[in-house]
DNA sequence: TGTACATCAGTGAACGCGCGTTCACTGATGTAC
DNA sequence: TGTACATCAGTGAACGCGCGTTCACTGATGTAC
């Protein structure tokens, strides 16, 4: 049995994008070349175009799995306690650390050249929900600690910019003296943050 | 008089520098390429050769400038008082500020991949300079409000993180329902990130 | 159960493009005498 | 002041590369009769 020698693929498109992830981490967004994929995956060049559009349309579909395994990597919580805290913190630790496991995915999807959301129907949608988890785990924590409960957009930006900008720092290796163990420092970051937030309650 | 025709150019490598500029805030910094940047200045492709070794060096040129111009943002504090909190908010508007006056610009300082630090010694102390005004003036703030006064590593990248993010986020219009007037938004998160500091140090 | 046929995933060659970089060269400049 | 010459910024052609995409095609598949 010689699968590679098959004339029809059987899911080419499931094995593209399959590719399209490894070279990703492997060579980063900018690496990523339809050729490229077709010839890892031992198929003609214009084969991908049997499924796809263009390369948009390729990286689209990335960007989309993406968000869908952010949303995983956030509510992967790592305590079981049901506790609104632990729960946001666990949620701020995830994003991170999805970040840090998948560098070239997690830059694709924040990079509005390589992916435009607006155009792409599904993915903004999908965009959205990753947002919508992060806002609910903060209101959540808000009302358990008995602050007016929905973020102001104000908190909302503040909150997950921290996240986002520290994932990115740590990503493109821009924090001076970079952190032997960056795990550590997104967890005392998101622990700092939650603290702040709990001691300003507090006067409230 | 036809200045274009001179075979010298006078000053090619400022000339280069200037376009690379351009092209950074009209294509992005994928956009930038050597052929493209001799063109536009009118002079042969290998031209540029005689002022580079490779268009890294070029970049890192690019780059450099950049840092320091985030220096000058960042100290244009907003009102003229020697006021350590206002001091501190002017600092982080800047940093925002300048990310979305200059989007290629600062992409490409903040990309590891376009340019590594590390390699070009030049390059990685005016990085570390601009940290160092942004630490300097987290510095001060503690001070004034009778805070531990070097923040703490975590402290630092907290403050650093919800910056960079927020600019970030701005800049590649990832922020769910974007504001149409940016830097209000960047005023009113860094004033809530310095309300939250000073309320936590009232509790010390 | 057997055969004709429509479908469409995949082929292979080609189009046209832009890129970084090298190399032998040329011509302007300014310095030493 | 005038001239020989070293220097080196800039030329132009070429090398070799990888890319996205198109197009007429072929061969496997499965359905209708």
């Amino acid at each position: 049995m010689k699968p590679s020698t098959r004339y029809h693929h059987g899911d080419l498109r499931a094995a593209i994008i399959r590719s399209a992830m490894a070279a990703l981490e492997r060579d980063g967004p900018e690496g990523i070349s339809l050729r490229g994929l077709a010839e890892t995956v031992n198929v003609s060049r214009s084969a991908p175009y049997s499924h796809f559009r263009n390369k948009r349309e390729v990286m689209a579909a990335i960007a989309e799995i993406g968000f869908d395994r952010l949303i995983d990597e956030m509510q992967r919580v790592d305590g079981d306690a049901p506790d609104a805290r632990l729960c946001f913190l666990g949620v701020g630790a995830g994003y991170i650390r999805f970040a840090l496991e998948n560098p070239g995915l997690f830059k694709l999807m924040f990079s509005a050249d390589l992916v435009s959301l607006r155009s792409v129907g599904d993915l903004d949608q999908r965009s959205a929900r990753a947002y919508a988890v992060f806002r609910q785990s903060l209101d959540a924590f808000l009302l358990e600690i008995g602050r007016a409960a929905p973020a102001s957009p104000t908190l909302q930006a503040l909150a997950w910019s921290s996240v986002h900008g520290l994932a990115m720092l740590l990503l493109e290796d821009r924090l001076p003296g970079p952190p032997e163990r960056p795990m550590d420092l997104a967890h005392a970051v998101t622990g700092m943050f939650v603290e702040l937030i709990e001691s300003s309650a507090q006067r409230a």
